[in-house]
DNA sequence: GACCTGCTGCGGAATG
């Protein structure tokens, strides 16, 4: 990837470093013996080897802390969440040290390291190592794993925001947890310094408590911000006819003149889209329409090879590509010095993965980074007037820690066993340190004990689910296989059963969904990397393919999770909707869509911020209500099934449902008796989890989310590496140990979990509630139009969709729409 | 022809 040595070297050499404005800070509470996390923007990705300078330094002044001897094993060790970083990173270091004249080799380890040089880090520890979470639980379940951070003074996290708030980053809390009391204190009754780095966050002191654990009393910790000016200029992308343009929509692609003018004008773009299918989409357009950009566009998503990955990244670095087209795939960790140009179609969804991504741009000191947004339909316009007032007004989503994993607590008890054994008194209190499991129950951890040893109550028939022994109090794993089996499953990543595709001669190109191929038959066209492929057989998971030379094919689309609207962003777009109903035209956003908004006030209503819009029309389909809450389409979701579920009790009815990040729609057959739900505490939150049992299937949502929590806790094996299990299997035997616990072991703590998970993850129940509670006290306007409104088409649009029905209808809807349009305005 | 979606991330053995 993209940081090269030599620049990271000259940087160092001229003491650059010394420059950034916290360094001084930095250096103080480093020597002092504090930890803590550093807040350093998006784009100072070498704040890395301001670290060692502090060591060196550290070194100097406190001879006595380090026993004189040869090698002095792992000194610090440095953790990223991206293993595509470590290597050139290690590359860098290595220079940086040689440069400060320690004598200190910096290594890695991670998935790519060979057993070959494992064996050689057994010989040898480096003094500096770089490895994943992942591979730090690896190391944790070797024999004698004590020994090898024995002598460890720091540890740096990189990107602590990219694991806060995921189970990689409990994980990591878990495996801090351990090496922290490996590391004993040296003389000077210094402690093992932890240093996370971050990018601004809306929590930064609950992500530095959460990094460094609910015992730090003693260590002490530090928040810098390292509050550097970096300047981001941002511009929506207007259509020039604002009439003409979509009203709903994901695409985006009208606008593909507009974005090539911005890719001329630039030295370098990226183009940021939603998701994988989209970005294929846009890459394969621009090249219809731009044959000249052939050779100098590439793409970039999670399920394209790595060998085109990685060359993407080099040429980007190398500037030899003008224009890339790519998901959050680039959103990490690299230095592409030429991009100065970042283009985001459609919503980004959150202020915090905005700013980020504009931060991909002009990603150097003093360089301003330019950020276009681009709407996919009209109403999304009001999106860039929002974001841009968030990043004026530093308004940063959160991330929230996840607590009491017990899938992942699961996991690292037998990664303990697999190593030395572990005896559970100490362990459950070195866990009541950590903030993930500051509250776990003695009963809970004691029922985790019972099913790594016995298989619970359940299933203590099964030989494979009793993985741990006891002897003399130690849990233990004696078996090899189960170690084996247990050290190819680690982590807490559970991917989609996936493709691969390949060419018959050999070439590979990415993954696709089994589900997806499974669609198309031998023979068939589809697109993928950019390319027109034939399907010529499927084997062994892997689906050969020969190129094509039709223009028209299918692309294929992957289930991938559905991001809402954040509730910052939520909030701020309530906000300038506002400001649209007072009159306030500040923004050119604003202005241009007022022929769209003049049609709202027309046909229904612009809503304040102290009302709660909800419009009634009736169709053939026949009557639907809409309602406005602006709060993302997760919380609509649960809102929608709730409110039918509601309605649907005073008077009997069936509901289809609708939704978008806007609002949502109830339709149904018969005319809804609004009016007595609204009197009869529709927006209450009394009974509110019993109601939401009742309208949604919450026995399906915790089984979907069992599956993962069952391969992390390590009850289902998903096979050697590279042979795949189908989906179909692992699916069946997932499904069935939900079955066999909720019937027989109710209590169980991993089907408490995945109840809990859906309620919180997949319902966001929290942000639900308080929607509910910010309702209460909204004045409620209802209006009735003939004809969808411009808030309600997109709306509309999503629940045909879903309902597929056929195209036609769609059409001549979107006709209609049209012509009425035209009409009115 | 189309206003019909949905991200990212890591690991890994033994045998023939």
């Amino acid at each position: 990837m993209g940081i090269g040595q030599e620049i990271i070297s000259d940087w160092f050499k001229s003491k650059k470093w010394q420059q950034f404005p916290f360094q001084k800070e930095m250096e103080a509470a480093f020597l002092d013996g504090y930890s803590g996390l550093l807040n350093a923007p998006t784009g100072s990705g070498k704040t890395f080897a301001m670290f060692l300078p502090f060591i060196a330094d550290y070194i100097n002044k406190h001879p006595e802390d380090y026993q004189t001897r040869k090698n002095n094993g792992l000194q610090l060790l440095w953790i990223t969440p991206l293993r595509a970083l470590t290597n050139d990173i290690r590359k860098a270091m290595q220079t940086v040290v040689d440069d400060l004249g320690l004598p200190w080799k910096v290594g890695t380890r991670t998935g790519d390291t060979s057993a070959k040089e494992k064996q050689e880090l057994k010989k040898r520890q480096p003094e500096v190592l770089l490895t994943t979470p992942e591979s730090l639980h690896l190391m944790l379940a070797l024999k004698d794993y004590p020994k090898i951070f024995e002598n460890l003074q720091a540890i740096v996290i990189d990107e602590w925001h990219e694991l806060l708030g995921t189970k990689r980053g409990v994980q990591l809390e878990l495996g801090l947890s351990r090496v922290k009391n490996l590391a004993p204190a040296t003389s000077q009754a210094k402690q093992l310094q932890i240093w996370g780095i971050s990018a601004t966050i809306g929590n930064l002191d609950q992500a530095a408590e959460v990094l460094l654990g609910v015992d730090t009393k003693k260590v002490g910790i530090k928040l810098i911000r390292a509050k550097l000016n970096k300047k981001i200029l941002i511009e929506s992308v207007i259509p020039e006819n604002i009439e003409k343009f979509s009203w709903a929509g994901h695409l985006g692609i009208k606008l593909l003149p507009q974005v090539m003018e911005i890719v001329a004008n630039s030295k370098t773009t990226l183009i940021f889209t939603n998701t994988r299918s989209q970005t294929e989409i846009w890459y394969m357009t621009i090249l219809e329409k731009y044959p000249e950009y052939a050779g100098i566009i590439a793409m970039h998503h999670g399920s394209l090879d790595n060998e085109l990955r990685n060359w993407v990244e080099n040429a980007l670095h190398n500037e030899l590509l003008k224009v890339v087209v790519c998901t959050s795939s680039l959103d990490l960790g690299v230095d592409f010095r030429p991009v100065d140009s970042v283009v985001q179609i459609g919503s980004p969804k959150g202020v915090a993965r905005f700013m980020q991504r504009a931060g991909r741009s002009g990603h150097h000191p003093g360089a301003t980074s330019k950020a276009w947004f681009v709407p996919t339909h009209s109403l999304e316009l009001l999106e860039g007037a929002a974001l841009k007032q968030a990043i004026i007004e530093e308004v940063f989503e959160s991330r929230d820690p996840i607590l009491l994993a017990m899938d992942v607590l699961m996991q690292y008890l037998v990664t303990l066993a697999v190593s030395d054994g572990f005896l559970p008194e100490p362990i459950f209190r070195e866990l009541k340190t950590t903030y993930a499991y500051a509250d776990l129950e003695q009963k809970d951890f004691n029922q985790i004990l019972d099913f790594i040893t016995k298989g619970g109550k359940t299933l203590s028939q099964y030989d494979e689910f009793l993985k741990v022994e006891i002897e003399n109090g130690l849990y233990k794993v004696n078996s090899r296989k189960v170690a084996m089996r247990h050290r190819l499953s680690m982590g807490t990543i559970v991917g989609d059963v996936s493709m691969r595709v390949k060419f018959l001669t050999g070439g590979y190109l990415g993954s696709i969904e089994e589900g997806f191929i499974s669609k198309l038959k031998i023979g068939d066209n589809f697109h993928f990397a950019g390319r027109s492929l034939e399907l010529v057989k499927v084997k062994e998971m892997t689906a050969f393919v020969r190129k094509s030379t039709k223009k028209k094919g299918i692309i294929p689309s992957w289930m991938g999770g559905r991001m809402p609207l954040s509730s910052q962003l939520s909030a701020m777009l309530r906000e300038k909707l506002d400001e649209v109903a007072r009159g306030v035209e500040k923004d050119i956003e604003v202005q241009a869509l007022q022929p769209l908004f003049q049609l709202q006030t027309k046909l229904s209503h612009i809503p304040r911020n102290t009302e709660f819009l909800i419009e009634k029309f009736t169709s053939r389909d026949g009557h639907h209500l809409f309602f406005y809450p602006f709060e993302g389409r997760l919380v609509h979701e649960g809102m929608a099934s709730l409110f039918a579920y509601r309605i649907s009790k005073i008077k009997k009815a069936n509901f289809s449902l609708a939704m978008n990040d806007y609002g949502f729609e109830l339709l149904t057959d018969d005319e809804v008796v609004l009016q007595q739900a609204l009197d009869s505490d529709l927006f209450s939150i009394d009974n509110l989890l019993d109601d939401i049992q009742q309208s949604l299937n919450a026995t399906e949502m915790a089984r979907r989310r069992f599956r993962d929590i069952a391969h992390i806790a390590g009850l289902v094996f998903t096979g050697f590496p590279g042979k795949a299990m189908k989906s179909r299997h692992l699916q069946a035997s997932t499904s069935l140990l939900f079955e066999v616990f909720s019937e027989y072991e109710s209590d169980n703590v991993l089907v408490r979990q995945a109840y809990h998970e859906a309620l919180q993850f997949q319902l966001e129940e929290y942000r639900l509630r308080a929607a509910l509670q910010r309702l209460q006290t909204l004045k409620v306007v209802i209006t009735e139009s003939e004809q969808p409104t411009p808030f309600a088409f997109p709306i509309l649009v999503d629940g045909l969709s879903r309902e597929k029905l056929i195209t036609e209808t769609m059409e001549e809807r979107v006709a209609k729409m049209s012509m009425r349009y035209e009409k009115l305005s």
